[in-house]
DNA sequence: CACCACCCCTGGACGC
DNA sequence: TGCGTCCAGGGGTGGT
């Protein structure tokens, strides 16, 4: 579930419990979600804490030497600092040790999310994100015009795309579309300058509000402190199939599009 | 290029 | 109570 919101409360919250915080021992109890190498020092055992970054929906841990961890959270990931208890929770499969007191957790029942590591961030940045479109916050809508023109597909799949624009999931796509009014259906390479230009706007401000209510906790989305988000209160489509939307009172119609579950009003968004 | 089926994996909801 | 089935969607892959 995490997306860029969610991804962003992770890097706020770890930021102001982690930054500055020494990693005294690592503790790796299911080494397949380490992707690259396992070696206690890449893990930053040794090290301090110096930032957390974001691209998308991925972090990065940095430390002193530069060293640094991707985090990919995938569905139920969860990076997580907290007292020593934090590590007896079920499917904690990387435990660091704080030099002062408490630990970082990197939890994930379904195993879809995983670590990388890397010399710097420049590596991280050339090896592994340079893949990745802008990132949502940041993009600008004559990049992301460019973007679209170039694909046929419908705007929903095309969003959905980490190569098109980085950090929109099922659910931001879904809540973008119907404050646009959009069908998400539409193919992506009809959107004028204009519409683009709106598009950013209202994306930024839906991530900003999103980020601001804490994220969206579906089912088991917690940030860098182990608290929930309350964003899911203010959905006006995801997870409503079948409901009145609240600007028209129609029933909201459901379907498959882009290969993801996509809820939409078929009077406000046509 | 675009789409599809299928894969990774677990927990929760639901039907019987 | 418990069991089977489906679904959730972050990704990837290989086939059509």
């Amino acid at each position: 579930m995490p997306e860029l919101p969610e991804v962003e409360r992770v890097r706020l919250t770890l930021t102001e419990r982690l930054v500055g915080q020494a990693v005294q021992a690592v503790d790796v109890r299911r080494a397949e979600v380490i992707r690259g190498s396992r070696s206690p020092r890449d893990l930053l055992r040794g090290e301090r804490i110096t930032s957390i970054e974001r691209w998308g929906k991925q972090l990065a841990v940095v430390g002193q030497s530069g060293r640094c961890i991707c985090v990919h959270l995938g569905m139920t990931g969860a990076l997580v600092c907290a007292d020593a208890r934090e590590a007896d929770r079920p499917h904690t499969h990387v435990v660091w040790t704080l030099a002062g007191e408490g630990v970082l957790t990197f939890r994930d029942p379904r195993r879809f999310g995983g670590l990388w590591t890397f010399p710097n961030l420049d590596a991280l940045e050339s090896d592994r994100w340079a893949g990745l479109g802008e990132d949502a916050l940041r993009v600008k809508p004559g990049a992301l015009h460019q973007r679209l023109r170039g694909t046929r597909r419908s705007l929903k799949a095309a969003l959905l795309d980490q190569q098109v624009v980085a950090g929109l999931g099922n659910i931001y796509v879904d809540e973008l579309l119907f404050e646009l009014g959009v069908d998400p259906q539409r193919p992506a390479d009809t959107l004028e300058a204009a519409e683009v230009r709106r598009l950013v706007g209202r994306m930024r401000r839906l991530l900003v509000r999103a980020v601001a209510a804490g994220g969206s906790s579906v089912r088991d989305y917690v940030d860098g402190s182990g608290s929930a988000g309350g964003y899911q209160l203010q959905h006006r489509v995801y997870g409503r199939a079948g409901a009145d939307c609240t600007r028209c009172g129609r029933e909201l119609l459901s379907g498959v599009v882009g290969g993801r579950t996509t809820v939409w009003c078929g009077r406000c968004q046509s």
